[in-house]
DNA sequence: TGTTAGCACTCTTCACTTTCGAGTGCTAAT
DNA sequence: ATTAGCACTCGAAAGTGAAGAGTGCTAACA
């Protein structure tokens, strides 16, 4: 158990070091208002917060460092609610303030914001489809031989895939399949969309000509193959200008994932509602060891869908960023009450 | 003038340092099979190549160099055709080989096969959309409020915007005004498109009824805002891995201008057809001082309209980067062709 | 006369010291 | 229980010296 001396000690150190990012000494400690005691008795309890493994040293004469344990403590028993500026709380603001309400502007700007404003990078992850439906499905040919296959949800969202149209068929066949489809399949859960083509349409297409047949094929492959994973990424560069990151070669393997959407989609999928700290090795993923990403949820018509990060030092202004990731998961969830 | 001996050392400094990024002595150029006198010799005629700029010292007692000026002669007088490996060949070629021919598909994928071909960072500025015609517009409702505006053109590509309707727009009359729109508007090149709306259109629109125009006002801002400048970028990553990049606060200044599409747009925009070189100071953006960009149009429907390009060190394999850029721009000219 | 061997000179790089100062841990005094 | 004092440790920065790569120049050579 920490006595509330080291308790104080161990904040000082830990706000000192996420601003500074250099090693505290106990002298600089003390010349801390808060702080009453000499130099010597900190430095009494800075070796019993070592020996319990929240500060380490990074050599034998140097001042302390937090460790991830201490990180993990700090986060979990010592953040202060932070108080937003009027300029942080504006700027989220602003995010939904225009007329033109598309999820992808929003999620841009809100990427956008977030890294302006923290100097890390952030990431959004878009809306996880359980609950979007499909709200017209189009076919606008372009020339004999070729198309493009339109998919409207109720969300705005639009995906659109364009492909040659085999010789085999019949410009008319494709019309009358788009007509179909759309009959049966407007209202459906985009998710069970490339399911309900696989197994109940083939039925009913049966019914109809063979031609059909290769038609709703071709289109199916045209268009559900892949559900793209809608991952938006934001001040990148802002690693390069953590100190932690003067080092070309972490930048670059962090960089690497980060061209993954695949592999950030899963990581930020993966967490649960609410806000999420994950903390150095915490990290499942290899290249973030280093660092700390903070997770949000925002939701979407009620329901839990996608998730706001930001990505940073493990020395993140931790208050701040959570007071900030709050406000703007909060106006989005609320801005997309509706839908 | 340049003796052939002059000619044959500053191509042997020029590539040996192309491929090691090290100053080259002159017993290094000795030892090349294709030399066959001494390094004193070398010496001498290197000295009169840094007497006429070509090559420099790192210091005074370093080998050479290839200076900004041995580079240009380089690339306009001792640049070799290059064969391509099968393999190169192949893997441009693939970009082609899918089925689904939608031009943002084969952009993305010609930028990654380009960067990871080269350890460069491509980019690909979309096309100008001069030949570019309006197929079709559309609105699809959302809800009573809300509706997604969907732009499609002759050549495939999707423009979508959604936008709440003002409560004084009925639905009908929104029907109606794209009705209008579609019958006068298919086939009108898209950079016309706005200044079409503006002018022309407003006439025939006043003979029907104020709400429609109140519509299209609000149509015109959600479609036509801003056209977007199509820019792609792969491998930005792939500059880390070069050791003149070494210096995070290069890495930072190069990667702040790429996040800037506009500019970047601007750069690729301003090329001549064909292949263009800017070597170093010849960039006009001072953060690729450093760099080399080399450019490739290609056209679609004849018109050039797109800019292929690779950015890279000085030091750029230039043969090499010259005959891949000419092989895809081709081949995606001739893809494009029929557009 | 063009080429080359030889040599003195320059400059970087690397390993090794030295110095300096920040910071610690321990002990003894308060 | 706290603190002053002090010896000790270690890293960062600056300096030193030897090794090596490379040059420019001169004189000899074909």
């Amino acid at each position: 158990m920490l006595s509330n001396r080291q308790l104080l000690i161990l904040q000082v150190i830990i706000d000192e070091f996420i601003q500074t990012a250099q090693p505290i000494g106990s002298r600089a400690i003390s010349k801390k208002d808060e702080i009453t005691f000499s130099p010597a008795t900190i430095r009494n309890e800075m070796a019993d917060l070592e020996e319990m493994g929240y500060i380490e040293k990074t050599h034998s004469s140097s001042g302390r460092v937090p460790s991830e344990k201490g990180y993990r403590f700090y986060v979990d028993h010592l953040l202060l609610p932070f108080h937003l500026s009027k300029n942080d709380q504006q700027l989220i603001s602003s995010v939904f303030e225009q007329d033109l309400v598309e999820f992808e502007q929003v999620v841009q700007k809100s990427v956008n914001v977030l890294s302006d404003l923290t100097n890390y990078t952030s990431i959004i992850l878009g809306p996880q489809v359980y609950e979007t439906t499909l709200k017209q499905l189009q076919i606008v040919h372009l020339s004999v031989t070729t198309a493009v296959a339109i998919l409207v949800t109720n969300t705005g969202h639009v995906e659109h895939r364009s492909f040659t149209i085999p010789t085999e068929i019949k410009a008319s066949d494709l019309e009358k399949l788009v007509n179909i489809l759309n009959e049966r399949l407007v209202g459906v859960p985009i998710v069970e969309l490339h399911h309900r083509l696989q197994h109940e349409l083939t039925l009913i297409l049966n019914h109809y000509v063979d031609d059909i047949e290769s038609a709703f094929h071709y289109l199916k492959s045209a268009l559900f193959d892949q559900q793209p994973n809608q991952v938006y990424i934001g001040g990148i560069t802002n690693m390069l200008l953590q100190p932690e990151f003067n080092d070309v070669s972490k930048v670059h393997a962090l960089y690497s994932i980060m061209e993954k959407e695949e592999l950030m989609a899963n990581v930020l999928r993966s967490t649960h509602e609410g806000i999420h700290i994950s903390i150095g090795h915490e990290n499942k993923v290899n290249a973030m060891r280093d660092c700390s990403l903070i997770t949000a949820t925002y939701s979407l018509a009620g329901k839990q869908v996608g998730t706001i990060a930001l990505l940073g030092p493990k020395r993140m202004e931790y208050s701040r960023v959570v007071s900030l990731l709050n406000l703007l998961s909060n106006q989005m969830s609320h801005t997309f009450h509706d839908w």
